[in-house]
DNA sequence: ATCGCTGCAAAAATTTTGCAGGTAA
DNA sequence: TTACCTGCAAAATTTTTGCAGCGAT
């Protein structure tokens, strides 16, 4: 487990190392794509489209487009997609090569999220598809608590 | 794990029961309700707003009405709310006296849900508290796959 | 010169809220 | 009678889409 938002990314890739993800598949590297990935990157947790808008300067982007960005940025696999059950899609970068499963521990109170490297129900994953007969079975996991912090400060 | 949408409901509680605990905490037995109970009772996964609109009979109820039922229903602890990544609630009754906790497995194609009984994370809880000091700490956790009637279908 | 991308605007989809009237208890 | 509840309308959120013009390659 990672302390996140304080720590250094765990692969922090260079945004030049991004930008020539893009080039590789033919898309093309703009100024919006290069501050977004730029904010991921400074990122250890998954961030709602609504503070990457926010944390962009002003101008820079707009919401439509880092939607768009979002979409390609997932299905090429550079960024993965996470769901903390509020009503807001999160997105995490993902280094290159690797898959990006893993889940988070979060604050239920003030949001703030550790990560879990452990995968737990994997072993599962196996059993399931016996019993089930479904095919290419993935999951989705995450955990949810009060934590330390909030725990000592009096309640709003 | 049990078929759903076609198998009886792991516990079926009358619909007069359900309203019985709706009068215990003061609360109204109206049309609207018990058409939504009656509705919930008869299913064994979860519903989205929307799929509960559609099957009531029309004029039975408006969209407002039924959010703030499901939302009345989640506080007294009669629904429980799951998330299956689309951005729709889902609900699904929860028989008196438990916490409806459990899990599903959704096929990515047709949405057929099959509900896992086993919990597998629990023990992690545990470790988790230990090691990060949050407290209370609860899980979401849904399977996704390509259910065995979808395997054999042609793509769209 | 392409083709892809952007910003703006409008639309869609889901959920919340205000309000005046209606109803269960 | 008195809360509580409902339907309708409007608003708030999150996300998607159309389109004309701009820009990276």
């Amino acid at each position: 487990m990672t302390a996140s938002g304080h720590s250094p990314k765990r692969s922090a890739e260079k945004l030049a190392d991004l930008t020539e993800r893009l080039r590789r598949q033919s898309r093309k590297v703009t100024g919006p794509r290069q501050a977004l990935l730029d904010l991921l990157r400074q990122q250890s947790h998954p961030l709602a489209i609504r503070e990457i808008f926010a944390a962009l300067p002003a101008g820079i982007s707009d919401l439509a487009t880092i939607y768009r960005s979002m979409h390609l940025l997932e299905q090429m696999r550079m960024v993965k997609r996470f769901d903390f059950g509020d009503g807001a899609a999160r997105f995490e970068l993902v280094p290159e090569g690797e898959d990006g499963h893993h889940h988070h521990l979060v604050c239920t109170r003030c949001s703030v999220v550790l990560e879990i490297e452990e995968c737990f129900p994997e072993h599962v994953e196996r059993s399931l598809a016996q019993t089930s007969g479904f095919q290419g079975i993935t999951h989705r996991l995450e955990f949810f608590g009060l934590c330390p912090e909030c725990q000592t400060t009096k309640s709003i």
